[in-house]
RNA sequence: GCGCCCGUAGCUCAAUUGGAUAGAGUGCUGGCCUCCGAAGCCAGAGGUUGUGGGUUCGAUUCCCGCCGGGCGUGCCA
């Protein structure tokens, strides 16, 4: 409310004469926690009155009566101060339905910014030969809702996909696909992912000497057989890990055949990880992908600019970077002259900030990643890559951090025998429980109808139960309650939109909707039910911006929830097309248009789809 | 050892970043469909905000100490 806001800056003015012209005042005005007080409150007084050592009582009485907001709001008296110097303000009727006039335009009553933005997002952080599961789902679902919300904002959002493509894990799947199909017991024209996953593991246990089986054979004395066994194992996985090395200077070399068999692993996971984008309704191209490897010539040099600089620093043999605050140093190249993931971050940031001239990067990675990105961070800031060219203001580096995703047991998500849950199976379990549950209320509906609405709620429930919860937070995932469409879930707001939508459906089939249309019909905010929702509908510029303030989808989540809640209580209480008139039918109308129009905008700022039956 | 994060109704979570009597959902008890979709609405019960101190008009929020849980922590990513 920045009209309110001002009135009171002007009152506190003239009412403190003490505070100096140039000083900042912030007059806190939000709404109201009781509606039975008022519709919002000014809690200026106390802080004012603690800086000026004053009684806030008295503060909070001065600065009502220097107060005009004749045309605002009801007056305001000393009756409308309450406890320590809390203001209550109410709003004229007419003045409510003249803030819904102005916010019922293009952008839903939000500003263009001040001052657009570039921001880079890191998001979904998928690696080569490896299924998405469970683990991939908050970042892709988070990092894409917050660069939504940026994008709604006005800015510039680039998103950026450090896909795991390169170093020795993936060297050593490139040799295992590769000898694999040398003898001629794979194709690879006809491999799936599933297949490259299986190969991925299979690699890893090659490569690995099994170690605890040794020292079970040393303690225990299994016996010659045994220790026979594990010594073939261990000489295989030294083998094993020896070709993998040679494969990795092989793609590091640009040789043509590994690099073919290397390409095709990279397309077939990507198309299937792009697919699953797609699924989740996220905006994550191919565009977006910018994978370690092509970092990989930037690397030599970058470190050779660090320890120019006298940035970088020997140490053991290794090279690393000392940062003030953090006593670990960050390695940047190892002792055997390789680098390591803290290198090419170091390098992502520097090529965010020059490539993209970025204002700000955020970086949507699993919390337990915290320490590694505030070394590398302040490493970065330290070497100056978070310089801008246009710009004396460094780019502001965040992580967005979030928790795990745990089974109902507050175990990680696992399955019984202890894998990673298959993206693609969680979803096909939620859109046939949907699926069930949509036929069961809705019998008449085809079956074609029925999948697809099944599709949409099935998405919307799982996302909307992961941007709910505060970020930071480990998360429980309950397919029962997302599921279940009662209470705060994703389906209750697909329905309320539903439920709006069915109106002026209704409306058309019995010719109640005004042939102009409703656009200019009067606003008339007079039921309670009616001016709660009003109330929360003016809300939803400042919902966007703590949002995007906090990096919290979860804060938009709840605004939703409340605006479907206020709609339903409008709903019971409110006939819409049997109002008693054609002035109350046509603000109704008009309040549940605007009412849809934000729910559908808000839902998809969290890259939640919508349905217009189900 | 050190560092970071988290402890709120039986369960799952909020609390507009220091504001009024800590709110929702779920589950439980009761009520509401000849009326725009009951996937809904209304009412009731449910709390020493892990714990002890401190800062102040005011603390779930900030500071310090404990307790409990999770995660990190120099050559994996």
């Amino acid at each position: 409310m920045l009209a309110l806001g001002e009135r009171f800056v002007a009152a506190i003015r003239s009412a403190l004469p003490d505070i100096g012209p140039s000083e900042r005042i912030d007059p806190l005005i939000s709404p109201s926690r009781q509606p039975k007080l008022g519709d919002f409150q000014c809690n200026a007084a106390m802080p004012l009155a603690k800086r000026l050592g004053r009684n806030p009582r008295e503060v909070a009485t001065a600065i009502v009566a220097q107060l005009d907001l004749t045309d605002l709001a009801e007056p305001v008296t000393e009756r409308d101060i309450a406890g320590p110097g809390f203001i209550n303000i109410r709003l004229r009727a007419e003045k409510l339905a003249e803030l819904l006039n102005q916010l019922d335009d293009e952008s839903l009553g939000v500003p263009a910014p001040d001052k657009p933005m570039t921001v880079v997002v890191d998001l979904f952080g998928v690696n080569l030969a490896k299924q998405m599961h469970v683990g991939h789902l908050r970042s892709t679902i988070i990092g894409d809702a917050i660069a939504r919300v940026f994008e709604r904002l006005g800015h510039t959002v680039v998103r950026q996909n450090h896909v795991g493509d390169w170093g020795l894990p993936i060297a050593m799947v490139t040799w295992k696909i590769a000898s694999e199909v040398d003898a001629g017991r794979a194709n690879l024209d006809a491999l799936t992912l599933d297949d490259l996953d299986r190969y991925y593991r299979t690699a890893q246990r090659d490569c690995t000497p099994d170690r605890r089986g040794l020292i079970a054979v040393e303690r225990y004395g299994l016996g010659p057989k045994a220790e026979a066994e594990l010594d073939a194992q261990v000489a295989g996985a030294h083998a094993s890990l020896a070709s993998a090395k040679d494969t990795l200077v092989k793609l590091q070399s640009h040789d043509p055949e590994t690099l073919r068999v290397w390409q095709r692993i990279r397309d077939v996971t990507m198309t299937a990880c792009l697919d699953m984008c797609r699924r989740l309704n996220t905006s994550i191209t191919d565009d977006d992908s910018a994978g370690e490897s092509s970092y990989a010539e930037e690397l030599g040099p970058l470190v050779q600019d660090l320890l120019d600089r006298g940035i970088a620093e020997e140490s053991d043999g290794a090279l690393v970077v000392r940062v003030e605050g953090i006593p670990e140093p960050t390695i940047v190249r190892k002792s055997d002259g390789g680098f390591l993931y803290a290198t090419t971050d170091i390098a992502g940031i520097r090529r965010r900030v020059q490539k993209f001239d970025a204002d700000r990067l955020i970086y949507c990675v699993d919390a337990r990643q915290s320490f590694h990105f505030r070394q590398v961070f302040a490493a970065a800031h330290r070497a100056g890559y978070t310089r801008r060219p246009g710009s004396d203001q460094p780019a502001v580096l965040e992580h967005a951090a979030f928790g795990t995703v745990l089974g109902e047991d507050n175990r990680p998500f696992k399955t019984r025998t202890g894998e990673n849950v298959r993206l693609a199976d969680l979803i096909d379990e939620a859109v046939a429980r949907a699926e069930h549950e949509v036929k069961l209320r809705n019998p008449d509906l085809d079956a074609e109808s029925c999948r697809s609405i099944a599709e949409v709620v099935a998405i919307a429930a799982i996302k909307y139960a992961d941007l709910s919860n505060d970020r930071v937070k480990d998360y429980v995932f309950s397919m029962n309650r997302m599921i279940a469409f009662e209470g705060d879930t994703g389906p209750y707001l697909l329905n309320a939109l539903v439920r709006i939508k069915g109106i002026f459906r209704k409306g058309q089939e019995r010719s109640l909707i005004p042939a102009a249309g409703i656009d200019s019909a009067q606003f008339l905010p007079e039921h309670p039910a009616e001016k709660t929702m009003a109330l929360q509908l003016l809300r939803y510029p400042a919902a966007l911006a703590a949002t995007a303030e906090s990096l919290g989808p979860h804060r938009l989540c709840v605004f939703l929830y409340e605006l479907a809640g206020a709609f339903s209580k409008f709903y019971e209480q409110c006939p819409v097309l049997a109002a008693e008139d054609e002035r109350t039918r046509a603000s109704r109308l008009r309040l549940c248009q605007l009412t849809a129009r934000m729910l559908a905008d808000g839902l998809d700022v969290l890259g939640i789809p919508t349905l217009d039956r189900m």
